[in-house]
Order: structure tokens, then C-alpha cells, then sequence
DNA sequence: TAATATTGTGTCCAAATGACACATTCAAAA
DNA sequence: TTTTGAATGTGTCATTTGGACACAATATTA
């Protein structure tokens, strides 16, 4: 089978970044190994790509794995090829970071993985490169965030003004004004009214909206801010 | 070597998409291949990983080889993993994109690669998936340019606001206010009158920048613009 | 009923943005 | 030498957006 002669086959691994929102932060999913090199030490959930799976299929199947989610948002990362990076034996890592819901992962299979919810602002050590993934995933989260409607997919179908507020105070881990927070989100016209209020509050019970899919879609990939909205 | 005994190693290429800007619109090197599969054909420039190479190492070598340029702006694009992207083997290609000063590079190893600049809107059927990569890579351009000061990459050192004009014009293929566009660029601070003038001009001659380095690095990094610049 | 915490809405002013006008500079034509 | 035309530098103005901040409405609990 092996048609380009010359050249080595090498071990590729794909790691997943799963970050969820627990109302107050961001938190990061980790599991403890159970296998060597560094058994019981803090990890990233990963695995080998078969060969007949797409990255993609393989990044599906790690995801579902550990959380028994199908269909979350993913996307890639980048690609961690650094010589050494595995001292067992030389192993491209292709990351991939997720958004789920924290609230609608299968406690089962968390539990069988010796996984475990940490805050960012509270990594254990992880071993390999795996902290420099997480920071790179952090970053990009800020990014994509700040142009993109994604951190929706951190909520539950139906959210108030005051989570998704916290939600994006916690990703920028910066205090963001309540009001302007509100009239900027309001107007993009993506945030829907059920009619429906947030019967848990102690307080004056929140207003929940939902996604206005349609808009959603559009404003996706066109999130710009430098150039001039295409208008016309 | 091989210590994880049941996977599966597979051959690691790199690609690499080499954008250009000649003065009226971003260019893409591509190669014409001499070596099978698909030999004829056009094609990314690319090659094999290394076993004792980074992959960022990689990325430079095949740069290298094919402008003579080192120290170009490159980062990584995205990882191509479907089975049957290469017909022969299955390949998993890292593909990188470099932004370089289209009069810059090394004529003769471009030729000895049957390398041609080809426009973005005219860009001849290249093999495998590498049409998708140029795709995404196009888009990557125009989202990073919108955020961050890479544009610079693509032009000389010394540069008139005009050229940057056109530059800007070219990446996002639309019509972009002269006036408005020099206001908003000279507000960053990124660029310092040099003094000179462009005197190729057959008109009135424009006055040639260059960057100032330090905002360069500052802005590198933070060129938000949903979320509120962190002021204090 | 009052106190408290939270949520919804608004105002104000400064800064940024899009649309557009005008004066200046240079080479080449008249 | 003067004129012409194309390109360049700078400015104006109305509108929108953004940050700072105040106040009223809602719901629970003391």
C-alpha cells in the first residue's frame, strides 16, 4: 500500500478542546489517563485517527465518547507537529475545540474517563503541549467570539440578556457594562422573545429569548468590522 | 520505534499557498507538477514532513525551495485529512499560507518549478483538494487583514497610501473610499512618512511610508473591535 | 409594607464613519 | 510657456455608534 516510497508514515492523533459555561465560568474538560506514557496525569481527550475515518468523523467520535453528544459545535484548531512533542514516538496532534452545552453531556461516560470540569483560571498541568493547545483555544474562543454569534452554543436553547452578559464577561474575563452590553446585542436582531420568563430567579424573573436561526445563519460568516458592511 | 503498536501511521504532507500582490491583484504561485500522480497538473507547492522536522520547519524549507525567501510572514491554515483527498495513499496535509513581496523572490528556482503567479480570479484547476485550500485561504486573508496589520507583508518595504489603497481594494474585491480609507489608516499610527516620494509616478508624486515597529508589534496582536479596547 | 437585588430602558456626549468637495502636484500635450 | 488631466492630500458635514451613567419596574424576603 505504500505508493510514495520515500518518505515516513507518521502517527497522527486528533485532541479535543471542550469548553462549557456553567453560569458563572468557563470552564475546560479534562480527563485523567489511565494509560501510558503518564497514566493519571491531567490530559486532553484524544486519540488515534483510523484510517479509513476523515479527521472530522475521528474529532465526532472522541466528542461522543466522552461526552455522548453528537451534533455540537467544532471546529479545528491547528496542528501540533513539534518533533518531540510526544516523547514516545514522534505524533502530529490535530486539535480540535468544542462548545457544548455543560449542562447535556452524559455523566456516564464523564465519569468512566475520569474526566473533569476545571476553570481556565485554575489549569491543572496537562501533560505534552496540551497547555499551549488550551491557551491557543482560549485565544481563538476571544476571537471568533468577537465576530462571530458562537457563544450561543455555550447556552441553553433558551438564555436571558444576564446570562449571555456573564457569558461573554467570563470569556474576555472582563467586566463589560450591563446596558451597552444589552442595546448591542439587541440590535443585531439575532436574540428572539419566547414570551417565556426565567421562572428560577429569586429577583425580577429575566425575559428568555431564543436564536433567531435565520439570522444566525446570515450574520455567521459575515461578522465584519473593519470593512464596510456590503450594503447594497 | 513504533511503541503506540496498534495505530496507524500515514504520511504528513505540507502545502503551502504562497499569496502575492503585484500592484493591481493578489496573485497565487502555483507549480506545475513533474512528478507523479497527476504530473502536469497544477498544483500547491508542497512536499513531505521530515521524520526529525517540525512541521513549521517543514513549511520554511518548502518555502524556501521554491522563492529562495526566508523570514516571510506564514502561519498555519488548516489541516486536510479526508481518506481519499490523495488518490494514491492516504495523506494528511497541513497546509500553511505565506504573505511575500511578489518582486522579491528567486526567479530561477521559480522557473525550475514551473511556477506561475496566477490572478485569484483566474486560477486554473489544481488537483486534489487544493482548490478547497485556496478557498479557505482566501478567506482567512480577508479576515485577518480586517484585524490585524498584515496586509504590509505584501508590499515593499517603502509604500505609498495609494498602493495600500489598492492593496485593501484587491484582498476584499470591492471598492473601498480613497479618502475615508487614508484617514482610517494614518489614525492607527502604523505608518511614518519617510520623507521620499514615490517617483515612478507620472502624476502627482505620493509620499512613501514605512511601518513603525513598535505600534506594528503592539497592534499585532489586538486589533479588536467587539470588545472595547482595554483602555486603562 | 419596606428593603433589597436584579432587570429593562433611556439619556448624554464624544468619537468614529460614510458621503462628498476642493486644492495641490506633476508630466505631457498644446 | 501655458494648459490639461490624472492622481494625491486634506477637509467638511451629517449620521451613527460607543462609553458612561440614571432611573424606573419587578419579584422575593424580611
Amino acid at each position: 500500500m505504500e505508493q510514495y516510497p520515500h518518505s515516513t508514515r507518521l502517527l497522527v492523533a486528533i485532541d479535543c478542546i471542550i469548553f462549557g459555561f456553567d453560569g458563572e465560568e468557563i470552564k475546560l474538560l479534562v480527563i485523567k489517563r489511565n494509560f501510558e506514557p503518564e497514566r493519571g496525569k491531567w490530559s486532553l481527550m484524544g486519540g488515534f485517527v483510523n484510517t479509513d475515518e476523515d479527521l472530522e468523523v475521528g474529532a465526532e467520535r472522541i466528542l461522543f465518547e466522552l461526552t455522548g453528544l453528537n451534533n455540537v459545535y467544532f471546529e479545528q484548531l491547528q496542528t501540533f507537529g513539534k518533533v518531540n512533542r510526544d516523547p514516545v514516538e514522534r505524533t502530529i496532534s490535530v486539535v480540535f475545540f468544542a462548545l457544548i452545552n455543560i449542562h447535556n453531556h452524559d455523566e456516564e461516560s464523564v465519569r468512566a474517563h475520569h474526566a473533569h470540569w476545571v476553570s481556565l483560571k485554575n489549569i491543572p498541568n496537562l501533560i505534552f503541549d496540551h497547555q499551549k493547545m488550551v491557551e491557543i483555544a482560549i485565544e481563538c474562543l476571544r476571537y471568533k467570539a468577537a465576530l462571530h454569534p458562537i457563544g450561543f452554543e455555550l447556552l441553553p436553547e433558551k438564555f436571558t440578556i444576564p446570562q449571555l452578559h456573564k457569558l461573554y464577561e467570563a470569556i474576555y474575563d472582563m467586566q463589560l457594562d450591563r446596558r451597552n452590553f444589552s442595546r448591542k446585542i439587541l440590535s443585531t436582531g439575532l436574540l428572539v422573545d419566547t414570551g417565556e420568563k426565567n421562572e428560577q430567579s429569586a429577583t425580577k424573573k429575566a425575559i428568555l429569548y431564543c436564536l433567531n436561526k435565520e439570522k444566525y445563519e446570515d450574520k455567521f460568516h459575515s461578522f465584519w468590522y473593519f470593512m464596510p458592511e456590503p450594503s447594497a
